[in-house]
DNA sequence: ATATTAGTAAACCGATCTGTATACTTTTGA
DNA sequence: TCAAAAGTATACAGATCGGTTTACTAATAT
């Protein structure tokens, strides 16, 4: 892997995210990774095929540190289910929060069912997988439903948390998620009596 | 009103929508709307007064139409707030759904504090004014708290249906909500025993 | 009736965009 | 060592962008 490729992966990945991608030039990139056009364009062909490469690096990229966050929160599965809207507040408290890279992607490329809707679409579902995965840890009966309930409240959070300008919402969220997983555990029987 | 001024207000919206804001050029509004580039100018200072516009007329015809529709549901409260997301499978399924136009307008106009992205705001803001009214209405303590848990719930149904391109989410939010309306009434209590 | 306003169509301006070409330099591996 | 690969800097091409101007027409209100 090329050290300018990545640094151009790098300032792609910053500038999109703070800019948008339409409103972000390849010559702005270029300058912010201290590389020349061309060695961009022989890396990637096209814009579009560097958007695509910073998706795909952003997407394992986040995942890893998203769920690396999780796993530390606590060494109980069902602490690690509202874990999640822990390591969200520190994300959204971020100066360079922006919002999820991903839905922005979609917004503005939403005429299209190409490549960058698919790895948009592939992020959310492995998102939705990393907290299926905890659900069935936590030995929730149909960890599935449950983690597509969670992942609708993350999803509202993040962006909440990106309109209102505050890392408020992930708390909302925490809350919320507590009540729908008790509820799902039938543990709100043990905790009221 | 002016009708040229309506008409490229309607055209704008849905290009923007489906396209995009950096992505709709003004040529194209205005081919879109029946109406020559100076009457637009002449409407509008610039792009980004249209774009303003846009979001405003957007922002009072979308909540109109959705909070008619939520109150048609029932004439119960408490069948209203779950209502909410029978509305959003409706608009979801509209084949001309692209997401929230407010969310996607934010998610361009990230690095900016203007008009624009105040608009976007104030749109989530009243949006969750209503869920509270609803919540008032139906005696829920902490109405506020419940509101805002549900607009999490239905920012999160929208993202979702946006990147999957289902609108199954909206069903899966309503779901959840359920639950949390009842834990909010206490009537977790009577509907088990 | 007539002056103002609202409208069309199309050329035009300067800026910016993606992408390519030119000419040269640095790095590097067999 | 030395040729290929990777790099810089910059000019350029063609298209498109937001926005203006020109010349003309239709509508409208006092």
């Amino acid at each position: 892997m090329s050290k300018k490729r990545q640094e151009l992966i790098d300032a792609a990945i910053k500038l999109f995210a703070g800019h948008g991608f339409h409103n972000t030039g390849i010559d702005w990139i270029a300058q912010e990774a201290n590389v020349s056009k061309k060695t961009m364009y022989h890396h990637f062909r096209s814009k579009e095929e560097l958007i695509l490469a910073s998706l795909k690096h952003q997407d394992g990229l986040f995942r890893n540190a998203f769920m690396k966050a999780v796993n530390e929160t606590s060494n109980q599965p069902y602490q690690q289910l509202l874990g999640i809207f822990d390591v969200a507040t520190d994300w959204f408290s971020d100066k360079q929060f922006y919002g999820c890279m991903f839905i922005n992607a979609i917004g503005e490329y939403a005429d299209r069912e190409d490549a960058i809707s698919q790895t948009c679409k592939s992020f959310k579902a492995q998102m939705t997988a990393f907290i299926e995965e905890l659900a069935t840890k936590a030995r929730v009966p149909n960890p599935n439903a449950l983690a597509e309930t969670l992942a609708l409240l993350l999803e509202g959070a993040i962006v909440t948390a990106q309109v209102a300008g505050k890392p408020d919402s992930a708390s909302t969220a925490k809350n919320a998620a507590k009540v729908l997983v008790d509820n799902a555990l039938q543990n709100h029987v043990k905790t009221l009596f």
